[in-house]
DNA sequence: CAGGATCCCAACTGATACTG
DNA sequence: CAGTATCAGTTGGGATCCTG
């Protein structure tokens, strides 16, 4: 019997469910990839979800050019971001959430809410943990 | 001006708004690595958010024991699931989700909703873009 | 049964230099 | 300006073997 949840079907077997790796991995592996949220974010509060490269280069702190350009692939491939080339010189080139891109948003806002009203005890958490196991401590 | 958005504050600049790396990242890493939303659903749906270590390892295809083992123990460290030692021979050990981790439920629910919707989008997305873009395919 | 210790490889990330 | 190319360091993940 096939049911799902979070998106992610699973087999009810004999021995309980049975679950295999699936898309919702593979979409939260990329937001949670060290840049992708910020730069969604910061197109998120941008005029038109619309900015060019240098103004999220300046915009996110310690980003390098590599990093941002290989961000904005992945979030491009996905169909999230429209990417806008100007063939001027020098050239210009802007980044736009794509409908869908800006269709996460409210999902993607409703899940950061509870990060931020968790995350002080998740802090906390840590602390008293790292204390108790002073071994990997990040 | 501080702001926040996502669960992520920027500094209203004169240059325009600036991300520096913060909390939401630290969490959204972790469900983005590769085994913690399937231990997550699957506790989700036990009776009780309840399993021992076996249980998990079972149902979770393809996982090893020194992935279960570290993915339970970063999910226990920020307090989003206990652990149950039973001194017996052979030991016996349980995992729940703790209150915190049951309360994200709902909006992890609500996030992998949109990914299940948008998902056959984004998997015809990244078709389209590696056929043009041969070089990068995954 | 649950998990610790080791070894190894692949992927992510960063720094730097170069270019249309 | 907006990239690409290259090299190097770090981390994630898997395979295997060992133990209370």
């Amino acid at each position: 019997m096939n049911r799902q949840i979070h998106g992610r079907p699973y087999q009810v077997t004999e021995q309980g469910p049975l679950f295999t790796p699936c898309a919702p991995h593979s979409v939260l592996a990329r937001l949670g990839d060290k840049w992708t949220i910020l730069v969604m974010s910061h197109l998120a509060i941008a005029p038109g979800y619309r900015l060019r490269f240098s103004a999220l280069k300046k915009g996110i702190e310690g980003i390098t050019q590599r990093m941002l350009t290989r961000t904005l692939r992945n979030l491009e491939r996905d169909g999230l971001v429209i990417r806008h080339y100007f063939p001027e010189v020098p050239p210009r080139v802007e980044y736009e959430l794509s409908e869908m891109g800006a269709s996460m948003l409210p999902a993607l806002e409703s899940f950061t809410s509870w990060i931020r009203n968790n995350w002080p005890q998740i802090e906390e958490n840590r602390r008293i943990f790292n204390k108790a196991q002073p071994i990997d401590s990040e």
